[in-house]
DNA sequence: CAGAATCCATTCCGATACTG
DNA sequence: CAGTATCGGAATGGATTCTG
C-alpha cells in the first residue's frame, strides 16, 4: 500500500479514459491506480475472499465465519471484516442482547463484487491443471540443472 | 502459501462442482482451494497486475518493463517474472546478442487471465468514488467517538 | 460471544553490490 | 543488459491474554 505511485500501464489507462477519469501523459491516472490497487490488494488479501463467498449465503455471525474458515485466526477475521466493511463492502449489526449477537453480511456494493471476483475463482479452476503442469515443468527445469 | 486448509465456501464449493471437482463435506475442493488462492494471491501481488497489463500492448524487455513499472525494483521484478513464468503466464524469450535481451510476453494463458481480472479493475474504476466515501464516513465515525 | 491488545516469529522487500 | 546474492528494516500474522 503506501503510496503506490501508479504506472503507464496501456490497458489500464484505456479503461480509465472510458470511465472519464482524467490521465495525465506518464501516469495512467494516478489517483484512481491506488483506489484500484486498494481493491486488488482486498481480493488478494487470500481471506476477504472466502469471506465474501461465506456471506454469499446469507448473513454469518462471527463464530460461524471463524469456523467456517478454516485456518483464519480470531485475529485475521476481525481485521478482514474490518477492511470490508471499512469499504462498505460488508455490513456489521450488533444485536443488544447477552451474549453479544453480531451479524455480517454482503452489502449491495459487496454484491457486486462477487462476480467479477468470482469469475476470476472460474478461471483459477478451469486453469488449475495446466498451471500445475507448467509449474512442474517449471520446477523440473530448474532441479534437472545441476 | 504454506497448507491453506480450504473452506467451506458455499459458492466456491457450487464453483467446483460446476467444473467437477469432488467435494467432499465439509471442505469445499480442499485441493482445488490452493490453486485457486494461489492465483488470487498473484492477482493481489501488487506487481503481477501491473506486469500483465504491460504486456498485454505487446512483449517488453526487462528494462522496459523496470521503467515502464513505477515503483518496482529489479528483484521483485525478476520475482514476480519468475512466477508468472512459472504459472506459464508470460512466456521469457533469451536473445543470444550481445548486451543480453530478454523479451517477456504474454502466453496464450495469460492472455485468458487478463479479461478476468480487468473486469476487476473496471469493477474498482467503477466504485472508487463510493468506496473512498465509505471509507472518510467510516473513518470519521472511528475519529469522532473519543 | 465478539472483540481489543500485546508479544514475537516469520516473511517480505528495498537497497546495495557483484556477475556473465 | 539482465540478472543473482546478501543484508537489514518493516510489515505481516499467529498465539495468547484480557474485557464488556
Amino acid at each position: 500500500m503506501t503510496t503506490t505511485p501508479s504506472t503507464d500501464v496501456p490497458v489500464v489507462r484505456e479503461l480509465a479514459q472510458r470511465h472519464g477519469i482524467p490521465v495525465d501523459r506518464g501516469c495512467a491516472a494516478a489517483e484512481a491506480t491506488s483506489e484500484v490497487r486498494s481493491v486488488l490488494d482486498r481480493v488478494g488479501d487470500k481471506w476477504s475472499v472466502l469471506i465474501l463467498g461465506m456471506l454469499s449465503g446469507g448473513p454469518q455471525r462471527f463464530t460461524e465465519l471463524l469456523h467456517g474458515i478454516d485456518g483464519i485466526s480470531q485475529r485475521m477475521l476481525t481485521l478482514n471484516l474490518r477492511q470490508l466493511e471499512r469499504d462498505g463492502l460488508v455490513s456489521r449489526t450488533v444485536h443488544a442482547v447477552v451474549p453479544p449477537r453480531v451479524d455480517y453480511a454482503l452489502t449491495d456494493l459487496g454484491a457486486t463484487l462477487l462476480p467479477p471476483v468470482l469469475a476470476l475463482v472460474e478461471w483459477a479452476l478451469e486453469n488449475t491443471t495446466t498451471i500445475r503442469d507448467h509449474r512442474d515443468r517449471f520446477d523440473a527445469r530448474g532441479t534437472a540443472a545441476g
